[in-house]
DNA sequence: CCGTATCCACTGGGATACTG
DNA sequence: CAGTATCCCAGTGGATACGG
């Protein structure tokens, strides 16, 4: 264990990486390709209520950090695939300690801001 | 491994979480409070360029989570002094996953984004 | 089918000044 | 010292309509 890098800085690349792991779109997208690659429209209709604007935003944007690839198939109708890269892929592992200990802690965070609101 | 909650539900407490660890200001006040209890003046000139506005915010939500404790002693000059909970302390482990694999692959990250630019 | 093009509304950070 | 009170502003998500 090095420096440990620093998240203080905030051009430190690994905040960018704090970023998108905060993102909701950017989760949603690893979990629903972590079974297989899927369509743009199959992407859109299992995350749910989501402007194409934004999928597509957040599709490109983690095309270009290379979590995923982008597929055309230039048939009529055209067909679009994504698909985890390893990188992508491996994100799924510390999504899950996050998962993990966010559904080990929720009964206390909310017993915890129960007690706090009594005291309003 | 249960049924794994049900992160694409907007209203899943999950959710939630996941926009705590992806703030900015959560993290750092997390990992400046790793070492010891702080004082409001300590954590702003530590963590740098923070408008007192936010980082009240920040406080305040944190403390709502129980994730951190504020105890004011009414001197004069006034003292606050928060400090990590057992329960924010255990989220740095969960934040080191992350940075661990940020630290790992921001190199491959910044490459991919050169390739994919490259392109443009 | 897979997006792009617009436009809107609003959240929420930031800077600054001031108070108990 | 530890905030609160304002004001500002840019960015971003969202809805909708349309194009290749």
């Amino acid at each position: 264990m090095v420096t440990k890098g620093n998240a203080f800085d905030p051009n430190c690349p690994t905040r960018t990486i704090l970023d998108r792991i905060g993102d909701k779109w950017t989760v949603l997208v690893v979990l629903s390709l972590r079974s297989g690659p899927l369509r743009f429209t199959e992407l859109r209709d299992g995350i749910g209520r989501v402007a194409p604007k934004v999928l597509t935003q957040t599709l490109r944007r983690m095309e270009r950090d290379g979590l995923i690839t982008r597929e055309v198939y230039p048939e009529i109708p055209p067909r679009v695939v994504y698909t985890l890269t390893p990188m992508g892929a491996s994100l799924i592992e510390p999504i899950s300690v996050i998962t993990d200990w966010a559904e080990t802690h929720v009964p206390a965070i909310t017993k915890a801001q129960a007690a706090y609101d009594e005291l309003a």
